[in-house]
DNA sequence: ACAATTAATGCAAGCGGTTGCACGGGTGTC
DNA sequence: GACACCCGTGCAACCGCTTGCATTAATTGT
């Protein structure tokens, strides 16, 4: 079937434990001895099994990528990122889709843990118990939710919904709606917090309409509550939604941003395409790939690592938000950046 | 560290084997003895190793799956398909980026052979004889590439570049150009062998363009060779490009479509919510997913299965095509598909 | 009542590798 | 010239699991 180390050893003239060496701990063996065998190997089309070899060293080289819908916007650059990290690293990455069921995720993670060194939870919904859990089977780091003890990467997306919010005061809303996301989500909790806090503040009223689906039908099947609720600005979890409430508001007979204005979050591909290009909240959705992927193999080394990495959120202002209700100056600018800060 | 099948046996007084068997091949087992394992293993929280068993049985439940380019959106829906059908039949999926790379191409399917079962590859820019080569290394799925001897999933877009071709010249269109797609594109050659012939016979001109990158920018670039060339409709390699093009025909005065129609292909999420919304060639890439999952995992009985499986494409006419210059009836329906035909 | 099946389990080899240990021979030291 | 040492390699056990074969006990036929 397949060429084996006993087939490069034969070839070779030299014990199977030599080859081995060879590729395993090259300075172990004869530079000559070396050079033959890899010669060998070349020639025969050798490759290690990595399964195997996993058997005995308890090292994959595979990593676990769990997310809650891969056809969601939000995840395909995050994927992207994490997959290139990966191949930087030699490892080779599973890709799941949990279709937003929390039981799914634990089946996943459980049905992952032995063939990957450890698994990246994207936007999870479990609870955190259950997270907690599963850490002890196997190293995991999670995106977009926060729990002691366990690695993380999160974006800051409090930080996010308060520029956002403070936007929308800005320019004269006094009557916000809030639509939340999924239920089980960190980030709706977040933004939720956040943005009430912050609307509070400002002197404002916050109407949270939720939970809802985080796609863009979870957005246009509110626009009614929203008109209804009187808000004359909305801030939505995520892009998706964002642009499906805006389909609805027009629908409704309701025109963005004149009558209502609508920020979204995420920034993803499709919101400086829609018309009017969206204003939101932009997460550095790659970095976070990124950052995961090198947390989770960092997780070997310094065991126990626990750090959280906060990345920062940025307001894009862009053409669905405008002044609000009565005698207002109008915000117009055109596709301007506000940058955030950042958290520890 | 882990719980393995010996810990089981230990605590249920049985031989390695028999545990072995009871999750393998519980018709051998009595069934007392069977529950009794089954209850020890469920307490421990025993999980088999799916490498050790693959190390064995040649069986990994592994599938590997390939892409050009995870973030272009013409993928997420058939890595999602994908990834459902095989958890279904209790497969797990390796996903890999090849950034439009055949180099790459050749390189993660070698890494990926021997802990799979089998590999999809996804559009790829490889040449035949390589494909050929990697097939006779581990089993595998073409989607959208015709070899022959190779197992693959294709999209009819030679038909689905026809019909868009005729709707233009049925517009009245005389002038066309065809942005084409990357270098070792199949589709890419496809379409343009297609829209060639419809062209010729509706005996309207039809400008090549490219190769170009398959993305927003690959048509914004284009913009002014296009309207250098002349044309007052183009066909776009897929949506992306297409709605790059309205980009960039936009910034340099042209109007679409009453000056320049654009048709795109794939009808990805995005082309439903630019304006104007974009007609296109509908392709089924979801059930592609599936489908190259069955046939995958097929492959294991009828050995040496070579089955081509034509799905068909359909033109969604929306907002982006328009009459042509002169004195030509105007098209305008709103939403509306028109069926293809099949292949074999 | 006894041979012949059959059912259930144990034994041990082996899948493709890795790795601690032992061994042989060449150097360096005094 | 005897001793210690290191370098390169072979040996064999083992990672977690499967599976052909042997073994034993229980069942069946006549």
């Amino acid at each position: 079937m397949s060429v084996t180390i006993r087939d490069v050893a034969r070839a070779s003239g030299v014990h199977i434990s030599t080859v081995s060496r060879t590729f395993s701990a090259p300075h172990l063996v004869n530079p000559n001895t070396r050079s033959r065998v890899l010669a060998c190997a070349e020639e025969l089309g050798y490759r290690p099994n990595r399964a195997a070899r996993a058997l005995i060293t308890g090292r994959t080289y595979n990593i676990g990528l769990i997310v809650a819908d891969i056809a969601n916007p939000f995840f395909p650059p995050l994927i992207k990122a994490a997959e290139s990290q990966a191949r930087k690293h030699d490892h080779h990455i599973f890709v799941a889709d949990t279709n937003e069921d929390p039981a799914l995720e634990e089946e996943v993670v459980r049905a992952l843990a032995k063939q990957v060194d450890g698994v990246l939870i994207c936007s999870p919904r479990m609870n955190n118990a259950l997270i907690e859990q599963l850490s002890r089977e196997v190293p995991l780091v999670v995106v977009n939710r926060q729990i002691t003890g366990i690695p993380a990467v999160v974006m800051d997306v409090a930080q996010g919904a308060r520029l956002a919010i403070e936007h929308l005061t800005a320019c004269g809303h006094r009557t916000i709606a809030l639509l939340s996301g999924p239920r089980g989500s960190w980030t709706s909790r977040e933004i939720r917090r956040s943005a009430t806090a912050t609307a509070r503040a400002g002197h404002a009223e916050l109407t949270v309409i939720g939970p809802n689906p985080p796609t863009e039908v979870g957005g246009l099947t509110v626009a009614e509550d929203v008109l209804r609720a009187g808000a004359t600005a909305v801030l939505a979890y995520n892009d998706l939604m964002a642009i499906g409430l805006i389909e609805g508001l027009f629908s409704a007979g309701a025109r963005v941003p004149e009558d209502v204005s609508v920020i979204g979050i995420d920034d993803i591909m499709l919101s400086r395409l829609t018309r009017p290009k969206l204003t939101t909240v932009a997460t550095p959705t790659a970095a976070a790939g990124r950052a995961a992927v090198d947390m989770l193999l960092a997780h070997g080394d310094d065991r126990r690592s626990t750090a959280h990495l906060h990345l920062q959120t940025e307001l894009v202002i862009r053409d669905s938000t405008g002044s609000g209700p009565g005698p207002h100056s109008p915000a117009d600018p055109g596709d301007v950046n506000v940058p955030g800060g950042v958290a520890s």
